[in-house]
DNA sequence: TAGCGCATGTAACGCGTTACATGATTAC
DNA sequence: GTAATCATGTAACGCGTTACATGCGCTA
């Protein structure tokens, strides 16, 4: 039940329409908390029932109108509120570690290939938050109390990226290379 | 749709009950795709209708009876497509990021508790891997090819909590130490 | 006799994904 | 003209969590 916190949370910086969070949520945020648009109308909707958003209508010239959503004072309670409960971790699920478990002739060359393709992936998210790190969070210690709590999740994010390469290498050379022992 | 495929995978080394299913989840496979209980029995109650699963009830002297389930040769062949098909990284969620997102004043305090507590997880899970490295992955060269690919699903684990850790004391070492600057 | 381990389930609800649906403007 | 971007939604389905429910045997 987080997504309406992800959410709460990506409006304290000011009022955003549904389809700018779903942006939103394509990048920062989104690194660790993942949402469609559709999920987020519908949760949009329900908070506004709940009189946590407050919703208004903006009318834009050349463009559709859009509907900003901005939190109001309940809102903004809850939220601190949630801030100071437990946080449980959720095990990641990934379906690459589950077919390695059945590794064998026939998918080895397959899985040789997908940790390839997560290589090359990891390697893009990395550059991608070492641009965001350069240019925003060179130095942590001078960051705003807000602002340092952002780094720490993109650093946390960096270190991901960086940890499953070094994994990737690990497996590829151990697939690749190494001579087949019997089953 | 992959809890399916999980409980597959771990009954491609022979029969078992819902009952040790659920155990096994809470180790080895468990690690890296984790289920209830619940789900599972509901789970095999499908995979049975759909004829990938057989079920055969076990009598048992001072212990209620079990049922036991065992792959089909459609339910192996369904496994064996399975693992060729493209893997989708399903970003991992971590509500953990999303609260460091609003870190301030009143959330600090609580935040490197968690922290702190999260560490002392990490570390466990650590000891625990490594332990299971030591004693049945030694020497991942020598393993036999299914062996080995469990073996890289461990080091990912064992790279993954090492990782955590690191974070984990550079974000303590920010949020402890680091003097604070007005938001 | 209380609690734990073994063993199996149902029901309700909420979260998340996929598919479907519409319609305007801007850039090529 | 046609594709991309802006903008908002509904519907169906499946996955996952929580709560509820039962009952035996062994050990302290």
């Amino acid at each position: 039940m987080a997504l309406s916190h992800a959410i709460a949370t990506a409006l304290l910086d000011g009022p955003l329409s549904g389809y700018d969070l779903a942006r939103r949520f394509e990048t920062s945020l989104g690194f660790f908390w993942a949402a469609s648009h559709q999920q987020i109308y519908q949760e949009l909707k329900k908070l506004t029932q709940a009189g946590q958003l407050e919703a208004r209508r903006v009318e834009q010239s050349g463009r559709p109108d859009k509907v900003e959503y901005k939190l109001t004072e309940p809102g903004h309670r809850a939220l601190a509120a949630w801030a100071l409960t437990e946080s449980r971790r959720r095990p990641a699920k990934d379906d690459l570690f589950v077919k390695l478990y059945q590794l064998n002739e026939q998918n080895r060359a397959h899985l040789v290939r997908e940790i390839k393709a997560r290589l090359a992936q990891h390697q893009a998210k990395a550059e991608l938050y070492e641009k965001i790190r350069a240019h925003h969070y060179a130095d942590p210690e001078a960051l705003s109390q807000r602002r340092q709590g952002v780094y720490l999740a993109l650093a946390a994010g960096i270190r991901y990226e960086a940890m499953f390469m070094d994994w990737c290498r690990e497996a590829l050379e151990l697939l690749d290379h190494s001579p087949l022992q019997p089953d």
